[in-house]
DNA sequence: TATTGTTATACTCTATAACTATA
DNA sequence: TATAGTTATAGAGTATAACAATA
C-alpha cells in the first residue's frame, strides 16, 4: 500500500506491518498517493455500491434512498416526515420530493394525523408493499455479493463496526 | 425480514475495549432497519469525513477533490487530463471545470505537451506548491482525528483493506 | 478512425431561506 | 413562538452527446 506521504512516525510502538500488495498499474487507476486516504477510499467503496445497487434494482427502479423509505415505512408505520428524513439522514426538506414520487407511483401514502394535524402519517400501500416485496429479494442478491466479496458475514459486521466509530461521537 | 441483518454478535475488529453506548434514541437517529446494511453505513461515514474535511480545509477555501488534484500533480507532475480524472475516479469532462477552478486561481497549469499536442502536462505553480504545503498540515489534523476514533494505525489500514475488498474486481 | 480536451446539457443530491398551517 | 410540511432556488457531483484538433 502506499504510505500516505509524510507522517508515519507517532506511536513508535505500532508494529509496522509492510503488505507486500503490489497493486497493479492498470487503466485508469495507477498507484496513487490517495490510496492510503480514508475518506477517499470510502467514498470509492460508496461509489462502487451504489453503483451495483443502481445495476440490481434496475427491474424495481428504486434508487437506495428509495428502496430505504420504504424499508422504514414497513417496519415502523405511521412515521412522520421529519423522522423518516432523521433516520436517512437527509434534511427533511428534500425529503418531500422523494415521499412525492413514492405517493405519484402509488407505493406510499400520506394521512392527516388525528393528534397533530400538521404532521402527516406515512404507510405504505399495499402496491408498496408487494414492490418491498420484490425489491428485497433483489437487495438479498446485492448485499450477499458484497458479503462475498468482503469474506463472509462476520467480515461484515467487523466492517460495520469500524464504520461506526467514524460516524458516532 | 432480512435475514442478512441477523447475526450480530461478532467481536471487535481491534484492539480497543467494548465501548458500552447504550445507542440512545436520539433527536434524528432512532434505530431503524438500515443499520446493517453496508451501503447505508459507507454512505453515512463518507458524508461525515467530507463534512469534517470541509470544515477543517475552510481556511484554504479547498474540496476533497481540489485537494486531491494538487496532491496527485505534487507527487507527479506532467499527468494528462484523463490520468488525473481516472486518478480521481471521475470523468474527463467532469475534470475540465476542476481544472479550470485550480487554475484560475494560479495553483496549477496545464502545458501543452511536445510530444502529443492533443493534450496537456498539469503541473502545480510555486502558489500551489505552497498552498499544498499548508492543506497537508490541515490534512494531517483531520486524518488524525479519524484514526484517532478508529482506535488507531492499524484499525485504519484494517479498513482500507477491508474498503479495497468493495472496490477491487 | 480513435483519442484528448472541451462545451453544452441534464439529472441527482444537498443546502438555505422563507412561506403556511397548525401547535 | 415554535414546529411540520412545503416551495423555490442554488450549488455541487455525475452522466451523455457532440465537436475541434490531433494522432
Amino acid at each position: 500500500m502506499a504510505k500516505t506521504t509524510a507522517a508515519r512516525k507517532s506511536k513508535a510502538a505500532a508494529p509496522r506491518q509492510e503488505h507486500t500488495t503490489e497493486t497493479p498499474d492498470a487503466l485508469g487507476a495507477r498507484s496513487n498517493p490517495l490510496d492510503g486516504v480514508i475518506g477517499y477510499k470510502v467514498r470509492r467503496a460508496q461509489v462502487a455500491i451504489f453503483q451495483d445497487f443502481i445495476h440490481h434494482f434496475k427491474e424495481v427502479d428504486l434508487r437506495p434512498a428509495e428502496f430505504s423509505v420504504l424499508r422504514i415505512l414497513h417496519e415502523t408505520p405511521g412515521l412522520k416526515h421529519a423522522e423518516v428524513a432523521g433516520m436517512l439522514g437527509i434534511k427533511r426538506t428534500n425529503f418531500v420530493s422523494l415521499m412525492d414520487a413514492l405517493e405519484k407511483r402509488g407505493l406510499a401514502t400520506r394521512r392527516k394525523s388525528g393528534t397533530d394535524r400538521r404532521s402527516h402519517a406515512l404507510h405504505l400501500t399495499p402496491k408498496g408493499e408487494a414492490l418491498l416485496g420484490e425489491a428485497m429479494k433483489l437487495f438479498e442478491t446485492h448485499e450477499n455479493g458484497l458479503i462475498r466479496k468482503l469474506g463472509g458475514e462476520e467480515v461484515r459486521d467487523q466492517l460495520l463496526e469500524l464504520l461506526s466509530r467514524i460516524t458516532e461521537e
